[in-house]
DNA sequence: ACCTGAACACCGTTCAAGT
DNA sequence: ACCTGAACACCGTTCAAGT
């Protein structure tokens, strides 16, 4: 009757993460995160449902730092968007994932905070949630489209950004 | 030696399209796809190299339908990304699966065409690109994140959608 | 020349049996 | 009270054997 445990959730999801940023998604498997912490893989379902569960857990805790990254960015169009943008670069399988219809809409929700700060600076009061939208749409559909190799027809992708950039925060004030 | 031919990649390529649409991609198997065909799933592999393989082949061919969609709209700003829209709700796997890193860049760039055409009158040659990557892109995130939810906030996605139109089409002009 | 059964390695998941 | 081996149903994929 000693019960030993071997694991905590939380080595459960940081071992997610890791997998999910060396192997990819499909790398993330049970079996991969039991060894990871060290217990074999029906011992995972103590913690976790299933692993749904898991990747909607390691999708809310990238999420998080997603949003993390933008709340220490200047509350500018161009740095909100420079920042969410590396991060997707720098973790693009994180990136998905948060993503996919996984993930937690309200927690996916607060990553989106600076920008409605910024966008009632910008449109004022009435029009912020829509100009917050417009937005984080383009910053995430640009963003996916480059992902997934989505841009073809030659031209500067940097171009391509900046001058999104520059006529959304135009378009909104 | 009589070689009866069982099936045809277009009958694969089909049985995949219907089996996304009613089951979801995980519904998507191999067994899945030979059992709609009529025959053993180590028959596939006579005509398709793997299952990515054969998920490449099912986003292009929906990718070519989105294609058309959007060739038989209007050449308005307005039309062109309703049927965007429409073509999402109405196939949300198949919408998913054509954005995902799976599907064949080339084929994708030919849906963007009538948008680049609407591009160029709107923005002149000079701006056309980056003018296209912009509506592409502000389009494509909108209804991903309409898809997975992430609009959580409330207020009226319709009057977001209407505001994000009238703001481009004045930005890019 | 295509089709198939059998086999392999791998999944996710459950559960009785251990401690 | 947690952990595990064994088992189950299901994957994708290969290949020898059928026709």
């Amino acid at each position: 009757m000693p019960a030993p445990e071997r694991t905590t959730l939380e080595a459960i999801v940081d071992a997610g993460v890791a997998i999910l940023e060396a192997e990819g998604i499909d790398g993330l498997t049970m079996n991969a995160v039991a060894a990871r912490v060290g217990v074999k893989a029906p011992s995972l379902y103590k913690r976790v449902r299933d692993r749904d569960a898991l990747l909607r857990l390691v999708a809310n805790a990238l999420a998080r730092s997603l949003t993390e990254r933008l709340a220490a960015a200047d509350p500018t169009l161009p740095a909100l968007a420079r920042a969410f943008r590396e991060f997707a670069h720098d973790k693009p399988a994180a990136f998905r994932l948060i993503m996919s219809p996984v993930a937690d809409p309200e927690v996916l929700a607060a990553a989106s905070e600076p920008v409605l700060r910024l966008a009632r600076d910008l449109a004022g009061d009435r029009d912020a949630l829509p100009a917050a939208r417009l937005l984080t749409a383009w910053v995430v559909g640009f963003v996916t489209m480059e992902l997934s190799g989505a841009f073809r027809l030659g031209g500067d992708l940097e171009d391509a950004f900046a001058y999104g950039l520059a006529r959304l925060e135009r378009a909104i004030a």
